[in-house]
DNA sequence: ATTTCTATGTCGGGA
DNA sequence: TCCCGACGTAGAAAT
């Protein structure tokens, strides 16, 4: 085995006391290690909403940045969590240890009580590397900026990202024929939503240039609401695909090799 | 200590060999336990976008119900998901204990390499209990409904998700003077999205019904561009407030209270 | 700090 | 199933 470097466990206690778990955290906290505990809690929130769950079994995982999250044992989403926190405490209270993890702007907090600890450990985590995501928005656009002709043939790109006062034009552009064409580009599948924003930016655009101007709604797909709403006003759908698909994916240059 | 029922700790193995950790994750995997590996691992998604990264330490989680998440040091999102894993598989590559996690619909999977584990454990979480969320726009919703003259002396409500070709409109009502009023509802901070909303629902009501039609945008607060917009367009912007705050909690009754 | 926008958003509800 | 909208959305970029 290469010298692939691996994760050390700094610290890991089962069932401890609450006074042991208070010295624990005291420990480990605060010093760039990831800390779980496990244990049958008490779990509040108070801030942009309030939220309560009461003495149930959750995983508590406070991360090197201070971020914490508790999980429960189903579903992607922390049943309770705090993206930064800007002050954690510690504190005791009918002999179990209770976490504060604070937060100015906005101002929030989650208190956890742990009444039945089974479980804590610190690990060290490195940092991440060579992480690399395709297929975004901004990765399409700029495909698409530089080969216009992508979207259609003989378009001329004059703007990208272009701001009115109703919100940015993701690409402004001049057809073969010399009229302006604003698109407005998803990544997804494009509701109605979609549409009604490429409306107003048309309309702007109409109030503030002479001469004919076309939208063009460019997605990988657009909802039937969102299609029949096009044709009611005129608009136009393109289909632009943001990754390759899977099969295609060896035998066909994507979107991306074409531009580079 | 009371009868405070605990996780428990169904195994552990600490810097176990690819075999070992291939016969953990076949023996723990899907039979309704939380798994935890942590390792240094490569990881790599393809499906609504594609995504690599190689080598770094992580945590990976795969709960009861199947959901996978792939944790770095920092963050509140993991670095790789799925919501719901339709298919996992266990291989072994180059001596090392590969992951698969797939799912239809959409069509996508990850895929992670363990390359040095270091640690992994399956738990038994029991399902969590009793949240409580407070503060929903939904909640908020019912309780102007029913109070209506908390937005304005003397509104009557007419409707309530009305549903129009532009969307539903949150509240419709009618003021004191017989006036058609569209309340559309915001639980945090309205944006300048939530102005263009409610501009949207006006007009379109406007076309439907004789005689003249007030937009109200009730929220908490607004930003700067969506009170501008609101002037420019002749809407109205109304405080409402979604939560007793921190300190007033105890002193003023709420919007709850008062609703219920 | 404020505002806007994307996201592999996730999640729940309704037709 | 598709479609739509809320979310304590989170997180990043731009102002």
């Amino acid at each position: 085995m290469a010298a692939v470097p691996s994760v050390v466990l700094a610290a890991q206690i089962r069932d401890p006391e609450p006074s042991e778990l208070r010295d624990f955290l005291h420990r480990h906290l605060g010093r760039g290690l990831l800390v779980q505990i496990f244990a049958s809690c008490e779990v509040a929130y108070q801030g942009r909403a309030a939220s309560t769950a009461e003495a149930g079994e959750y995983l508590v995982m406070v991360k090197a940045d201070g971020s914490l999250q508790v999980h429960s044992a189903r579903g992607i989403k922390p049943l309770n969590w705090q993206p930064q926190v800007d002050d954690v405490r510690i504190t005791e209270e009918d002999g179990a240890a209770v976490l504060w993890a604070e937060r100015m702007s906005p101002s929030e907090m989650v208190r956890i009580a742990f009444l039945a600890p089974s479980l804590a450990q610190a690990l060290e985590l490195g940092e991440k590397d060579g992480f690399v995501l395709m297929g975004t928005e901004a990765q399409m656009q700029q495909a698409l900026a530089a080969n216009p002709g992508l979207i259609e043939d003989g378009l001329e790109l004059l703007d990208r990202e272009l701001p009115t006062d109703v919100g940015g034009i993701d690409l402004y552009a001049r057809d073969a024929a010399g009229r302006y064409v604003v698109v407005e580009l998803k990544r997804g599948k494009a509701s109605h939503e979609a549409v009604h924003q490429l409306s107003r930016y048309v309309e702007r655009v109409r109030e503030l240039v002479d001469g004919e101007v076309r939208g063009i709604l460019a997605a990988p797909e657009a909802t039937a609401p969102a299609l029949a709403q096009l044709e009611r006003l005129a608009l136009e759908f393109r289909e632009v695909t943001a990754l390759p698909s899977f099969e295609e994916e060896a035998a066909q240059p994507g979107l991306f090799e074409s531009a580079g």
